[in-house]
RNA sequence: CGGGCUAUAGCGCAGUCUGGUAGCGCGUCCGUCUGGGGGACGGGAGGUCGUAGGUUCGAAUCCUGCUAGCCCGACCA
């Protein structure tokens, strides 16, 4: 159990904004003692960013799990031997960080994993009767960007899952890349955002279909365009069964089939077919991509499997990423007003904040101790802030850090046997005795 | 990689032009008063001025090299 008493927490909030950052994500995430950069795009993840990152992490898994992936784990330093097999260790460019071992080989810091995947398929995969299958990881990437910049958002360092399938024929491959686009639909959903599928451009991984998703933020690298409808559609708590294909198929075409491109794949005539009310051109963060790309490294790699025929064919692969510390930097541009930070509740930190307005006071001390018993009892996660500190630093920092809820406790309100409930994100309060604010915090939680 | 800029206390900055041995705000520590939106007063701690060399009686300040970081551009999840 985590130490939830702010005077015992490692929480170095700031309160002036560093000089270094320049969008509203990384400044916060600086100011709310999340990250501390520990060289150019590279940072320490500190408590509260760190719990965030699993609390995503968490979602991910559970969501990877449910449409059938099985999660593994692979080295973020691999062999070059590998990469040149693909053909990719010289395309990769200076993206890729390589580096020496001490008997002078190549290794390089994995910048993505088709081939080490692949690898580890064909040394154990030899039958059709073994598919369809798909290995996803989550684990820590390198991209030595030319200019890292925007805090997480565009680091070099960033902790992405990266899941690739292994399928018979095209059919079933493409059946995997619906399966991702509705497990990330979920995913994302999860977390409180709207990620929108836009047709995109497969880039150096290559391949023929892919989607990537995109939250909209004025501050997004991607210039959007798309039909303003798009932004109604809602996976909401319907029942998905992953084996159906007829429903994966159904959901994809659902959404995908309103127009939605990034300026790569802009189709200004197709565009225009748009009612003119309805054409939207926008920013958006790119926070997740799908790929099918057939059997491009399953070839070079030699990743084939005996088919029912007896005859040996190579197998069909896509691979699906979703960036879990840029999220973070999207999470917050998405959610956030001049206070700070506002969490959604799917990903929230801590479940609420306690604050007490006068330390030391014995009813109001008591009063606290009472409402952090009783939340974490219900297996509730507060952040208790009994600092001597004054009441407004007190708000000050936890609309910083910005919990979805905040139960206010003073000598006040306890003389009319009542706390405070506020929302974070409608800055609406509510008095109510201590044990009604414990079941509306619950409740609220209940579902997620 | 091209263009621009910065480096002085934990954070934000002044001091550099005109050389004389470092200062402000916030934070932090101690005390008192406070107690519903970053409170007040008093007292303290904390800096090889990025680094290496040079000029000088003397360098944060002038000169040179190096390193790190930031911004714009090209590139990218």
């Amino acid at each position: 159990m985590y130490t939830m008493r702010l005077s015992r927490y490692f929480l170095p909030v700031l309160k002036e904004n560093p000089a270094d950052a320049q969008i509203v994500s990384h400044r916060l995430m600086l100011r709310a003692g999340m990250i501390k950069q520990a060289s150019a795009g590279i940072y320490s993840w500190l408590p509260l960013g760190f719990k965030v990152l699993r609390k995503l992490e968490d979602i991910i898994h559970e969501e990877q799990i449910r449409a059938g992936h099985i999660p593994i784990q692979m080295p973020t330093m691999q062999s070059a031997d590998l990469w040149r097999e693909s053909g990719r260790y010289d395309d990769y460019g200076q993206e890729m960080l390589r580096v020496k071992d001490r008997h002078d080989r190549d290794l390089l810091f994995s910048p993505t994993a088709e081939e080490l995947v692949t690898d580890i398929f064909r040394a154990h995969v030899g039958s059709y009767k073994d598919l369809p299958l798909t290995l996803y990881q989550i684990q820590w990437k390198f991209r030595d960007e030319i200019r890292p910049r925007f805090g997480v958002m565009r680091g070099r360092e960033f902790y992405m899952k990266d899941g690739y399938n292994f399928d018979l024929t095209k059919e079933d491959a493409l059946h995997a890349y619906n399966r991702h686009l509705v497990s990330y639909l979920r995913t994302y959903e999860r977390m409180g955002l709207q990620a929108i599928p836009m047709r995109a451009d497969s880039g150096p991984i290559g391949g023929e279909d892919t989607h990537e998703f995109l939250v909209l933020a004025d501050t997004g690298e991607s210039e959007v365009f798309y039909d303003s409808k798009v932004t109604d559609l809602t996976f909401g708590d319907r029942a998905i069964d992953y084996d159906d294909r007829a429903q994966c198929q159904a959901i994809l075409d659902e959404f995908t089939s309103l127009y939605a491109r990034t300026d790569e794949t802009h189709d200004e005539a197709v565009f225009n077919q748009i009612p003119e009310d309805r054409r939207r051109v926008a920013r958006g963060i790119e926070v997740g991509q799908i790929f099918y790309f057939g059997t491009k490294y399953s070839e070079p790699l030699n990743a084939a499997v005996t088919d029912p025929t007896g005859a040996k064919t190579p197998v069909h692969m896509g691979s699906h990423g979703i960036g879990v510390s840029r999220l973070i930097g999207a999470l917050i541009e998405a959610n956030h007003d001049d206070n700070g930070i506002i969490w959604p509740e799917g990903v929230t930190p801590f479940h609420c904040g306690i604050v007490n307005l006068k330390q030391g006071d014995a009813e109001a001390d008591a009063a606290c101790d009472a409402l952090y018993k009783s939340l974490t009892a219900l297996g509730l996660e507060p952040l208790y802030d009994d600092r001597e500190e004054r009441a407004g630093a007190k708000f000050a920092t936890m609309d910083l850090i910005g919990l979805p809820w905040r139960i206010t406790v003073g000598p006040r309100g306890l003389k009319n046997g009542v706390v405070e409930v506020t929302s974070r994100r409608t800055g609406v309060s509510e008095e109510m005795p201590p044990e009604q604010a414990v079941e509306k915090i619950a409740k609220i939680y209940a579902n997620l």
